[in-house]
DNA sequence: GATAATCCGGTAAGCGCTTACCGGTAAGCG
DNA sequence: CGCTTACCGGTAAGCGCTTACCGGATTATC
C-alpha cells in the first residue's frame, strides 16, 4: 500500500488540495488501481470495492488532476479556442463583432461537452505582439485549436497544424487545417434577391465590414455581381465602408446626410450590428425605414428581432459553426480522419425592415 | 543523452506531434535540462547553448505539453469560469443574458493573460444534471474557479472551496470562498432619483428580472424602498414580472397594455435587454419614450449606447468585475491571501431614454 | 483430485516535463 | 603548484495518474 507523495518542494505556496489517488487508496483499504479501476469504469471491480471507494472519494472531497490524466492517457480532453479582440481604430473593449463570436464559441462549448471536453479561451489583441507564440502556449494545453477568422497567415496556419489539429473557421481553408464556414455568398445573393426581386427595389447600397476581413471581400464582391445582374444601381465605394460596428454604421449614414448624398431605396450591411448603427442614424435624421430606405442585416443575432422594425438579415447558424467545427476537430483527434472543408447552409429571416409586413 | 521516450501503447490514434524535449536535447547536442533552462530562463545558460536550443526549437516546431509542465510546476495556469445557460422558459441559444457573461469573461480573459494564465470555460444548461460533478472535473483541469451567480448553494460552493480556491461573482459571499460584485443597490438608487427627483416623475414602475434570481430580488427591494423614500407610487408585481430577455420585457408591456392597464411615468428595468424589448413594445404600439414613457435599463451593454432614443442605464464595469475575479484568484493562488468580498463602484450613464437631451 | 478458465486486484513502468544536486572545468589567489 | 570559488550543464528523481501484466483465489469441468 503506496503512502501518499511527499510535499513537493516547492516555492509555491499549495492552493489546491493536496489530496492524490493514493490518500482515496489508502481510507478505502485498496490500491492506487483498484481507485482508477472504479473513478474510470474500467474492468469489473467487485461491489463492495466499488462503495468502498466512492465513498472515500466523497468523504475526502478528491477530484483527479487533469495534468496527471491528461499525460498519463495522451488526451487533455481540451479545445483551444482563439480569437481576436478589437482592432486599430477601436478600442478593445467595446468590440460589438464579439457578439457573433461568443454565440459560436457556444456552441462549441455545447458540442464539445458532448464529448467530455472543456474549453480553453484566448483572445488575442489587436496590438499583441507574438501571436504565435501565445497560440503555440494555447496548443500546448489543448489537444486541438479552433482559430476564429482573422487569426494568422495561410503558411502559419500550415505551419501550426503541424503541431497540433486545427480548425479554421474562415472563408476558405488553410492547407494542413480543417475548416467549417457558413454559405455567406448564398446569403448575399437571397439579401439582394428580395430586395431588387421581391421587393422590386432599383437602387442598393452596401455598407461594408472590415476592409481586412476577407469574409467581408467576398460579401462585397457577390453583392455587386448579383446586384448587377438583378439590373440594379449600386451605391458603394469608400463613403460606404463600415467596421462591422453599429457606430461604423452609424458613422456611414451620419456622413452621407452630412453631405446630402442621395440614399438607395434599400442599404444591405455587412452585418445586423452595422444595420443597428445604420437604422439609428436613418431615424435620428427622419428617414423612415422600410418606408424611404429599407435595411438589411447579416447574422440574425438575437437583437435582430426586437429592433423596430424587427431586421430582415441571413442567420448564420452560429452555434452549429461552432459545434460542426468541434465535431470535426474531434474527428481528427480521435480517428484521424475529418473533412477538409464544411460548408453550412444559411437562412433567409424575412422581417419588416426591408418592406414586408 | 536520452533517446525520444517509447511511444505510448494507446487505442488512441496519435493526433499531436509526438515531439518532447528529449527530440529538441538531441538535436541541439544538449541535455534535456539545459532545453528546459532556456526556454524557462532558468539558470545562466551560455549564449551559445541557448542559440542551439532555440534553433532546434524552431526547426522542429516543438511547443511543451502543458499536462507535463502543470504536474511538475504543481500549476496549470488555467482558470476554470462556469456559468448558468438557459432556464425553464426558455431554449438555451436564446439566452441573452449571457450577453452580459461574455463581458466578464472577457475581463478574466484579459487579467488571465497577464499573469500567464488561460480561460477554462465550462457553461451549464438548465436542465444538466450532476452539476456538481460537472464543476468537479472543470476543477481538476484548473488552479482555481470563478462562478458566475446562480450556480451552487452556498453549502455547496463552501464544499467545492474545500478542493479548490473558489471566487464568486454573487450579490453576497459564501463561507470559504473569496467574493467579487458590484454595488448594484447604489446603481438602483441612482436611477430612481434621477428619474424621480431630477425628472420629477411620480409614478415608476419596475420591470424585474428571474425571480430565481438573488440580484434582481435586491434590485427590488432597493427599488422599493428608494421610490418609497422619495414620495413616488410604485408599478411592482407579478404582472411587471420578466426574466432579464427582450422578448421577457416585450411581454411585459404587450400583456399590460392589451389589458389597457395604466402605464407609469418612467420604466425602470432590470437590465438593458428587458429596456430593448419594453422600448420596442412602446413604440409598437405607438407609445412615445421618453415623451410619454421614460425608460431606463441597467448594466450598459454596448448596444444600449445606439438605441433610438440611446438607452439611460447604470454602467456595470463588467470588464473589471472580470478582472477583478481574476486578481483575487490569482492573489489567493499565489499568496494564500486575498480579500473575502470586493465591491465594485457603479456609474450612471444618463443618456436620453430618461427625458434628458 | 487435478486441470482449465474466469475473476479480481496489486505492482511497476511510464506519460513529458522541471529542477535539486553534484561534478567537471576554468579562473583567481597565495 | 595547490586550494578556493564561480560557472555551467548532466543525471536522476518526482509530479499524479493510468494500465499492462501477472499472480492468487475461486469456480467449473472431467
Amino acid at each position: 500500500m503506496a503512502q501518499s507523495p511527499k510535499p513537493k518542494k516547492n516555492s509555491k505556496v499549495p492552493s489546491k488540495s493536496t489530496l492524490t489517488i493514493y490518500d482515496v487508496a489508502t481510507q478505502a483499504g485498496v490500491s492506487i488501481a483498484s481507485v482508477s479501476r472504479v473513478l474510470n469504469g474500467q474492468g469489473s471491480p467487485r461491489a463492495s470495492t466499488r462503495e468502498r471507494v466512492m465513498q472515500a472519494v466523497d468523504e475526502l472531497g478528491f477530484v483527479p488532476d487533469g495534468a496527471a490524466r491528461a499525460l498519463s492517457n495522451g488526451l487533455k480532453e481540451v479545445v483551444g479556442v482563439v480569437f481576436r479582440r478589437g482592432d486599430e481604430t477601436r478600442f478593445e473593449d467595446e468590440d460589438e463583432s464579439l457578439l457573433f463570436i461568443d454565440v459560436i464559441n457556444r456552441g462549441i462549448d455545447v458540442a464539445a461537452q458532448r464529448r467530455g471536453f472543456d474549453v480553453l479561451i484566448s483572445s488575442v489583441g489587436f496590438s499583441d505582439e507574438n501571436m504565435s507564440g501565445r497560440i503555440a502556449a494555447v496548443a500546448g494545453k489543448a489537444d486541438g485549436l479552433i482559430l476564429h477568422d482573422r487569426m494568422l497567415s495561410p503558411n502559419n496556419i500550415t505551419r501550426l497544424s503541424g503541431m497540433v489539429p486545427v480548425v479554421t473557421l474562415a472563408g476558405s481553408p488553410s492547407r494542413g487545417a480543417m475548416n467549417v464556414r457558413c454559405d455567406n455568398e448564398a446569403g448575399i445573393r437571397a439579401l439582394v434577391r428580395h430586395l431588387a426581386v421581391d421587393h422590386g427595389y432599383t437602387t442598393l447600397g452596401y455598407v461594408a465590414g472590415r476592409s481586412d476581413s476577407p469574409d467581408n471581400r467576398a460579401r462585397a464582391r457577390v453583392f455587386e455581381a448579383e446586384a448587377r445582374a438583378a439590373g440594379v444601381e449600386i451605391f458603394e465605394g469608400q463613403d460606404w465602408q463600415g467596421d462591422y460596428s453599429a457606430a461604423g454604421g452609424a458613422n456611414v449614414i451620419a456622413a452621407l446626410l452630412e453631405k446630402h448624398a442621395e440614399l438607395p431605396r434599400a442599404i444591405v450591411c455587412a452585418n445586423d450590428q452595422t444595420a443597428l448603427g445604420v437604422m439609428h442614424a436613418l431615424a435620428r435624421n427622419g428617414v423612415k425605414v422600410p418606408e424611404t430606405v429599407a435595411v438589411t442585416g447579416f447574422d440574425d443575432v438575437p437583437v435582430a428581432r426586437h429592433l423596430h422594425p424587427p431586421l430582415t438579415t441571413v442567420r448564420q447558424p452560429m452555434l452549429e459553426l461552432g459545434a460542426t467545427a468541434f465535431d470535426v476537430l474531434y474527428s481528427r483527434i480521435s480517428t484521424g480522419k475529418a473533412d477538409a472543408d464544411v460548408v453550412l447552409p444559411i437562412q433567409l429571416m424575412v422581417r419588416q425592415s426591408c418592406g414586408c409586413r
